[in-house]
DNA sequence: ATTTTTTAGTTAATCGATTAACCAATTTGA
DNA sequence: TCAAATTGGTTAATCGATTAACTAAAAAAT
């Protein structure tokens, strides 16, 4: 087993040329000729070189690694925003550094010092649920490298956003509740201090008041969303004297732990309460009935967030102005809901 | 903005020392006094300084990182198994990176290659489905840094290895599967080159013998373990002149696909035909009827892989005795075979 | 009082790749 | 034909932290 990695300057002696001459002709600079060039590139093939990353990263100043964050990987929302941000990356040479922060802002904070630490070039996070102090994000902007956040933004801080329509999504489910024939639509949403949440609970509000429905201050409620949060917040709602005819929760989970209770009392969903979730996990349509949800998009947020850090350190572009994209969202009407 | 990071020579300078001493002193070198540790640890605070990571992996041949690869991140199993992977590796000083293979055998060997790359101090891997040539494995040893497989692991692979107990997993739900009075057991397994998925299939098989139930081999039938073929596989059972009045489904996700059919042919479960899955994902208890399943021990899976890796770096020993690691699985009984 | 040991540093080399600055040989241009 | 430009490299510095080897001064030992 050897041990010891090639390196440029083992193909250098072999060739009896300069360190710097091997380093060129593999980066293909045109001070070197093509006949050295293939005798070099010959060379490094049959010593299996493979370039000491941390050396060139340090000469450069660019490690070529993004740090990216999440709340928990095992949605499929993040799971596939990662995916699809991995490819957009590799393509263009990047490799990425995915860390947790289980929703917990300690662990967030630990993981933006080891991702700096590891001096990635950049990063791209969705902030978890706990976070209300930003001065951790600040710390990535003062040192200077993008940040990117996705889905779970924040308005305060000035900084490149991609998501969806939160506001709109509420608008869209709403209108299609009604048309189902609901006069009375309850509300289980995140908390109000999470932005995208906030979005989702404004946008039911106004959707309410818009076309004069009631709007009770008992049928807004916040909530972790976690299933077991929607198990005790749907039991809640069942405790009203007033009941509503239909539920809006701002999360599949949580949608999930609501429907549960509800199959457990024996009230027929969706024909005394109809429920919407959001953000159309796969198991929203195999659950029985299946739950009618909001499609994030998650494919084209992981691209698009990839190709917004790309526009940073792509272009010689110095200033570059902040984007914030918002896509629009899709409502999958399923029987939970008809 | 100040883009230019604090060095040890910036501190050296302020104290006008060495930046030798300044190294030494905040690595708590015994050869610095105490004085001297004090005034560097604090201008080194007060200039926020940030160790450059890249700069002392490359002196110190060693990265602290540790490349972790798993097929897809989306499931609780291999979701549970980071988050306690990451727990211990943290505490020991480790960072670690998280690529996913999505099953692709192509992607495995890039990801393999964008860990060695990096520089990582180990990988700790659950292989691809599709994976059969285990070349770039053997090239992960042949850098002679540490290689821990765990879950979907290779038995021609000499390295180390923690997974459950695949094998008597099978016996006991064929074991309680009699024990509820089924006396024809189906088995829709994984594909039998890849190891867990084989023993479980002999458990199964050696299972049936022992108890003399029919062994017959349409009750036997390898699939991908995806929801949509767990469905397919199941019709294929349904097909049979002598349909099973049991089914043992090595995976939750292709149970889940296979309860589907089941429920949409208006056949009863378990009245019917009994079910059993694999992986005791968090929806096998809320879908409708809960299914049984197994439990992985993926929080001991995920520390006991990252402490096989520090046995390896920890310690001064040299050569370590191969570790594989076997954990006694669980049976979770629910309503789907009652 | 002299040697030995300890303390508390300093100097300089090193990890491996990149690159600014330089140079010799050859080719081109007027 | 001789200066200018091009080709194809070389040399040496550099990124920032670590560490082997050395040293000066103080303390301890004989």
């Amino acid at each position: 087993m050897n041990k010891k990695r090639t390196t440029l300057k083992d193909i250098a002696k072999e060739l009896s040329i300069s360190t710097a001459a091997v380093s060129k002709a593999l980066n293909d600079d045109s001070r070197i000729s093509t006949k050295t060039k293939k005798a070099v590139k010959k060379v490094a093939k049959e010593l299996n070189y493979q370039p000491n990353h941390l050396a060139s990263a340090l000469r450069k100043g660019k490690s070529n690694l993004v740090g990216v964050i999440v709340p928990r990987t095992n949605s499929n929302f993040f799971s596939s925003v990662l995916e699809n941000m991995e490819e957009v990356l590799n393509k263009a040479g990047y490799n990425i550094i995915i860390t947790q922060s289980n929703e917990s802002f300690e662990k967030e904070c630990k993981n933006i010092d080891a991702l700096l630490y590891t001096q990635v070039d950049g990063i791209i996070a969705s902030m978890a649920n706990e976070t209300v102090d930003l001065s951790y994000f600040e710390k990535i902007k003062s040192y200077g490298i993008p940040l990117i956040l996705f889905d779970r933004g924040e308005n305060d801080l000035n900084v490149d956003y991609v998501g969806i329509n939160d506001y709109d999504s509420s608008h869209m489910i709403i209108e299609h509740l009604i048309a189902q024939g609901c006069k009375r639509i309850a509300h289980i949403g995140g908390y109000r201090r999470t932005r995208i949440f906030n979005n989702r609970i404004r946008g039911y509000i106004d959707a309410i008041k818009k076309y004069n429905l009631p709007h009770d201050d008992e049928l807004v409620i916040e909530s972790s969303l976690t299933l077991e949060d929607g198990r005790r917040q749907m039991e809640k709602l069942l405790a009203l004297k007033n009941r509503p005819d239909a539920v809006y929760i701002a999360s599949d989970y949580a949608a999930l732990g609501a429907l549960q209770v509800l199959k457990e009392r024996g009230i027929q969903v969706p024909e005394q309460i109809k429920l919407v979730g959001f953000g159309n996990e796969p198991f929203t349509s195999l659950v029985t009935p299946p739950i009618t949800s909001i499609n994030q998009h998650s494919d084209k947020i992981g691209k698009l967030a990839a190709e917004t850090f790309l526009g940073y350190v792509e272009k010689d572009v110095v200033k570059q102005s902040l984007n914030k994209i918002i896509l629009d969202a899709e409502l999958i009407v399923r029987d939970s809901s008809k």
